[in-house]
DNA sequence: TATTTTTTATGCGTACGCTCATATTACTAA
DNA sequence: TTAGTAATATGAGCGTACGCATAAAAAATA
């Protein structure tokens, strides 16, 4: 968790509900809130003309979302939408850079998500760029195993779809059926009735 | 430029001098010190066991690079590769930390540089992960004539090879030289003699 | 200037991921 | 349990970026 959720509060944030598949900001739109999910799922994700979808990443509880223009003062990089039922607790642009301006230690903390960020794309950009697909979903397995523990919870299993998996890799469902396939062929994950484990 | 040179020597910051194509660091490697770009333009680099090069972005003077260990303590995310002969001020890590911490406004300046380069590597993932050619190149050319205007130095020329552009967007020299052909006879950019305005 | 290296350019065959279409299998809710 | 929805699976044809080869032009170097 980023921020202890009794200072947010703390510092006049409130808590808001939402329900599965709404939108709780829009790319390109301003940003007024630091967002700081407290249940829940929600979908990070570009939406094209032609409503294909780009996910940029998935964000699991405690983690923040659409903190980019806290710091560099753009618009909304991705829209985020409800993956279930989701509680955030949000609290005012002005009042965040207040709070971290107070709190080094947790400006730092900040630092540090971003970095991670950065390192994340580094390594999916490297790897979309020029990989086959099955070397493209690997190098994904492999970070959501590492740093997303909640996206692969008993037993290592995946708690992602297929549809999902292209979504992130900008693969097609089929082709990421088709390579998830050859995987489990060759031994490089397990596909019991569906279920992917890794 | 990110912190003053002044303030950098003051702190303890040496020159470094290294000549074209010199590794100044490499992926997977500790990170000692904090790097600022003098002079001269860095290649930052992921290079593929096959000796296929991604590059990640080019490094211009005032620029800091390789900046990701400093604050999460991972290894190098990519080499940094000298393209011209390349003039650098450095900082040792525990040095840089504790500048940063006795300078608010300066740690705040490094969080809104990774908040951009986050922002830059959404846009090309988007661009890349399901776009067509020209797309991933028409995303790359307003990128660089919006943020990095040393790449278009007069008349909007751009100043990198259809080499370079390949490395960028993860296509080969040949579809990106067809493409942009394709772009040119459009009239989405110009191309004289080889050379090319956007 | 001449010489070497780098960059741009073009042709051609192949591989492979995309598209579309259709089943089948797993969940979810009544 | 059944109905309805979502997810997984598989086939066939097509388009196109890739890979390789080669050549020309431009730039860098001597």
């Amino acid at each position: 968790m980023i921020i202890d959720i009794n200072l947010l509060l703390a510092w006049g944030a409130v808590y808001k509900k939402l329900g599965r598949g709404e939108v709780i900001f829009s790319e390109g739109s301003e940003c007024s809130y630091y967002n700081q999910l407290v249940s829940g799922i929600v979908r990070w994700v570009n939406i094209d003309d032609d409503g294909k979808e780009y996910i940029q990443t998935m964000i699991e509880p405690g983690e923040c979302f659409g903190e980019l223009p806290l710091f560099d003062d753009g618009l909304y990089a991705a829209s985020a939408i409800a993956e279930e039922e989701v509680v955030l607790i949000r609290l005012r642009k002005n009042t965040f850079l207040q709070l971290i301006k107070e709190h080094n230690e947790i400006h730092f903390a900040f630092t540090k998500l971003l970095a991670k960020r950065v390192r994340f794309k580094f390594l999916l950009l490297k790897s979309i760029a020029y990989h086959a697909p099955e070397v493209r979903i690997s190098t994904l397995l492999s970070y959501l195993k590492k740093e997303h523990k909640n996206f692969c919870a008993n037993c290592n299993q995946l708690k992602l779809t297929r549809q999902q998996i292209a979504d992130m890799t900008g693969l097609r469902v089929e082709t990421v059926i088709r390579s998830m396939r050859n995987m489990h062929d060759k031994g490089d994950i397990v596909i019991e009735r569906g279920k992917v484990f890794y």
